[in-house]
DNA sequence: GTCCTTATGTTTCCACACGAAACAAATAGA
DNA sequence: TCTATTTGTTTCGTGTGGAAACATAAGGAC
């Protein structure tokens, strides 16, 4: 035929297909009746029984017994999602390597953390990595368990280039133009995806977490820098090359202050989790002691540092707030405890800077997930690939 | 059944249809060839052949003869876009409403302006409307030609909540929470449909001006406010309740300088057409005769404060870059001739202000389309409704 | 002009997804 | 034990889209 034809477009039921449908709710439910499966979709009864019979065949699902009760009718079968499917997810940082293994129902089925003294370069990091995920794929096969992993999602604090899987700049772990995706692809000979951290912790937290069943969310994380990450009507903002989100970046002050990147009066230049550290006299300490420090040993010096740097990230949430009209604004990490030092002046400044309307309904909340939430994010990577297109993963034998 | 049963998603090739696929495809091109669809969707010949005898029956589109020429090969033939469906946009001003019928292959097929002596209000307003497009539709349906009315779109200068059709606020209208669109459905039992007029204009560039063929945009509209459009993956970006786009409120500077609605250091308080035109010595002109005045004669006052609305306008653009990380950016109404008095030196202040990665292949245009492109934008909203489900409208006999 | 090649339209048949309807099964309550 | 209710199961019909074979309309080589 014609080799040309190069269609725009996917045809055959685009968007998602119905098998698609149901294994979306059978993960985000974890665990969820027949009958459950009908009224949310709108499928028919025989319809579900025939998409549920090749979901358990391709090994996604399991049947459970008929567990609803104090009904009238016929009790409804359930389903699980499976405990066998995995995906694994890896994050490097300045000093370590964490490695996790998510499965198909949620559950953490492995982790292991390596550290290191110094920190190691780009390709050191991806060696790293190939041994440490063969020797993991190898113990999992030998379990009793009947594992199966579906891919990788790589975690990685700095810009990627989504589409391409090239981290553009991770200036924390000093990479730069850095074909990871491609690099471990290769090596692993599994599908790897690639996605900045913040982007993972928001896609996590709307799905299991603070901002469970919201469609529009914007997510700000405070570490060094501060990133982001914005959802709108359920998907993720890319932005033409993927870079979408830089959102520690936005200008919103006229002064002088400098964020790492050189830029004048930004979120990140007014908003710096070293100048409460220094104010209260500590110096690279964990966030539980920072947020403790912070809430329990208040300072005329430290009140005013903070509440300086609540005003600007109140303007930032104003701003946003006008852009994207959430329903949900997650803070995570240092901003977590920030919003908390006064979370009602907070509100206020953000009265103040955004336009009535876009206030109305929108919820600020703290991240909730906690160590896990960016493994998770980084399984849903490989999850939702999985799910758009089931049929593609056969079972093992 | 189940009354209860209230589906979150459609079933049945939710997302789209290969009939809405090929609708979306004439309606885009105009004219287009049978082989020509298939290579962009992908679709069989066969299948093809069926819809296309569908639409043809339905009166989307028409046969025309084969056409092409100085090929091997069987000539294709070629399908054409309706001239008899028809959209109807109205755009109520301060001082004018303006109505216009708009084919469905894009040609304006009508064009009306009544104007006002002094501003009505939007009760009065809704009636002029009815009793203009009663008359319209009655002269469209007693022509020789065979027209068909698919529905209305209004342009509104304000905010519009679009899942409930209500304006939200229209300052310079000076309508709030007014429901305009049950108010017209009620009154012209036909499909109505409200939109913002800036995500209009995007819409239109999108479409067929500045920004065709791209997908990720951020459009500005200086008239006395700023208003914005965004379009994010090739969908528009509504927000929760539908405000998103609030892109004049931006705050970017600590200046005290107030916007309209109060709010400190915003784009829409920098960048004032009411400056320009007192710098100039103008009041209430044409943008023809500011831009004029402005591009051609220059005084040390008039480049000052230019440069001045330049840089705040740079900084929001480099703000909205970091942001959304468009592939175009374009600029209409008064932004249009601001931009044009000094291109570099806008482009310099977003060189300093955004990340060197997002600006990699964005573009920035003025707005291309002239007079007519809100109706396009509004009648794209009726025929986006059309194309989504074309089995809805019956031929007319 | 006559063939051959190429690209397209047309027709016939088939695969697949999904639903409607009838029936079977499992519960609570009378 | 019987009834009402809810769900699983089976059968059959419908609609969407494709593959394959065939028909048709061009250009090009001889």
């Amino acid at each position: 035929m014609n080799p040309k034809a190069t269609p725009m477009f996917e045809t055959r039921s685009s968007g998602q297909s119905s098998l698609s449908l149901v294994l979306g709710l059978i993960h985000e439910h974890r665990a969820i009746t027949r009958s459950e499966i009908c009224s949310l979709t709108g499928l028919s009864r025989s319809t579900v029984a025939k998409l549920l019979t090749t979901l358990v065949n391709l090994g996604f699902a399991s049947d459970t017994g008929a567990e609803q009760i104090d009904r009238v009718g016929r009790p409804s079968m359930g389903v699980d999602a499976s405990k066998e499917m995995l995906a694994i997810s890896v994050h490097p940082e300045v000093d370590y390597l964490e490695i996790k293994a998510v499965a198909f129902n949620g559950t953490i089925v492995h982790s292991e953390k390596h550290l290191y003294d110094e920190p190691i370069g780009a390709y050191q990091a991806v060696d790293d990595m190939v041994q440490v995920i063969d020797s993991l794929v190898a113990d999992l096969e030998t379990s009793d368990t009947n594992y199966r992993i579906l891919g990788i999602g790589v975690i990685v604090p700095g810009q990627i280039n989504s589409s391409t899987g090239i981290v553009r700049q991770a200036p924390h772990l000093q990479w730069s133009e850095f074909p990871i995706r491609d690099l471990l692809t290769e090596r692993l000979s599994m599908p790897v995806f690639v996605a900045n951290d913040a982007s993972l912790g928001c896609k996590a937290e709307m799905a299991y977490g603070a901002a469970k069943g919201a469609t529009d969310v914007v997510y700000m994380h405070g570490t060094s820098g501060i990133g982001g990450g914005v959802f709108m009507n359920g998907t993720e903002l890319k932005g033409f090359r993927g870079y979408a989100g830089e959102l520690g970046h936005m200008r919103i002050s006229s002064g002088k202050e400098l964020d790492y990147s050189g830029i004048q009066g930004t979120l990140e230049a007014l908003v710096r989790r070293d100048d409460l550290e220094a104010v209260l006299g500590l110096k690279n300490v964990s966030d539980e002691d920072l947020e403790d420090a912070l809430l329990n040993n208040r300072t005329p010096e430290s009140t005013a540092l903070a509440r300086r740097q609540l005003e600007a990230l109140g303007i930032a949430t104003a701003n946003l707030a006008n852009i994207f009209n959430p329903e949900v604004f997650v803070l995570a990490g240092f901003l977590r405890f920030l919003y908390r030092f006064d979370q009602n002046y907070f509100h206020r400044v953000i009265k103040k800077h955004a336009i009535p309307a876009v206030l109305e309904g929108m919820q600020v909340f703290v991240n909730e997930l906690g160590t896990n939430s960016l493994a998770i994010g980084a399984s849903e990577l490989v999850f939702q690939e999985a799910i758009a297109d089931p049929a593609k993963y056969v079972k093992r034998k």
